[in-house]
DNA sequence: GTGGTCTAGACCACC
DNA sequence: GTGGTCTAGACCACG
């Protein structure tokens, strides 16, 4: 599976900035790689039920930001992988994440709450970066 | 201090949205509680270099949800709480997960793979909600 | 007088580019310094007869190139200007350059000859630079 | 060398436009003559890795334009040379303009704002053409 | 009234 | 069939 996109229409934020910041975070977390091609815009399009053009702006940013490369009539690539995370620290860590998610809702805290949980503890451990 | 309202300009994430998420989540997690009041408008708009209106709008639409509830010449006050964590149980969860993101962060990752991590296993997780 | 665009529908080159070049080339130039205002997005694409999305592509462009940014509500502004030629060295290097225009017309070349030449020299003294 | 392309992709022309506008140039200014062959469109789609198509719709275009003319099976043709400038002229002219960019640069000018001002220049004098 | 987002749909450039 | 450009026009966020 190429890449399965996600879309929140209530999160306030423009979709072509969800679709560019998943391209993102499958680059931090190595989902893609150099060379990898995103799906054609078309197909995002009709599959999302969105405008060819929103889908088109996304890559477009992704463009400018140098992470991808359009080649006309072939597709759009990924240009540069940046700083992957190891596969096994990757497995490790987000199977330990996903048992404190687990636990979590165990105790009792609906969705919103364990997003405002890991919000707050986010902030507060001064995790920056802008995918959120 | 009342509050600490935190704005990620780069977000893509409309301002006043940003400010309704931020109390609703200090609600969630009990940090405001029914008949606490919001700092006044012009208080935030001031503080946070913003246009009054703006901030307004956030308490607007937190009437209309039905957490708050303004006062003519007094202020805006939380009316309901929404299922606060228990306090033992949100500092339990709190800590492990402050472990798991110094653990984390041990393991080499930056801020920016932290939060993408976090959001690709809340989203596996079908971890719902808009705070985000 | 703010800025004049034109535009030349003959060239090839996409409406949005050549809005975003005069742009550069004014900062390159000095004709727009830190903290000026860019023409509204509608009165540009009024008076060029232009859907106003091209010229805010343009706008975007030189947004994510880092030249200037929008204030909502207000206009778009110049952020940094990019190293401008000295007022006296620039006037006097276009004054003989339009001499040497001049000549090239008594010598009985028309424009596309001009220009012809013009690139020819351009290119073979190896003066980089995308604003053409 | 019967004549050396070069493409710059981040120019924003068509790669199709800039092969013809460099052979129109290259008319212009007595480079080729009535009689010369262009390159095979082979050889210059290998050489630039650009698609044969794209340099064939240059010649097509050239060939609409009366300036080429293809014959079966050997190649195609300049058919009419179009108003070169005297060898003497184009000499002088060439040579003081050289002079001119040397100043430039030695004001301190980089090649951006070498090709900026001389883009302002032309416009400001109606030099025409869209050889750009 | 400013810029930003999105849609719908036409047409072009390139492979 | 791929991405790119442009148009037309609606609606939103912000001041």
């Amino acid at each position: 599976m190429a890449l399965a996109f996600r879309l929140d229409a209530s999160s306030g934020v423009p979709t072509y900035r969800q679709l560019a910041d998943q391209v993102r975070r499958a680059l931090l977390l190595g989902y893609l790689q150099d060379g990898d091609q995103l799906p054609p815009v078309r197909d995002v399009a009709t599959a999302l039920v969105v405008n060819p053009n929103t889908v088109a702006k996304a890559y477009r940013d992704l463009e400018r930001a140098g992470l991808v490369k359009p080649r006309a009539g072939q597709g759009t690539f990924v240009t540069g992988s940046v700083g992957p995370v190891p596969a096994a620290t990757y497995t490790q860590l987000s199977a330990s994440l996903r048992r404190w998610v687990r636990s979590a809702r165990g105790a009792g805290l609906d969705g919103e709450q364990v997003r405002a949980l890991v919000a707050a503890v986010l902030d507060d451990e001064q995790v920056g970066g802008a995918v959120a």
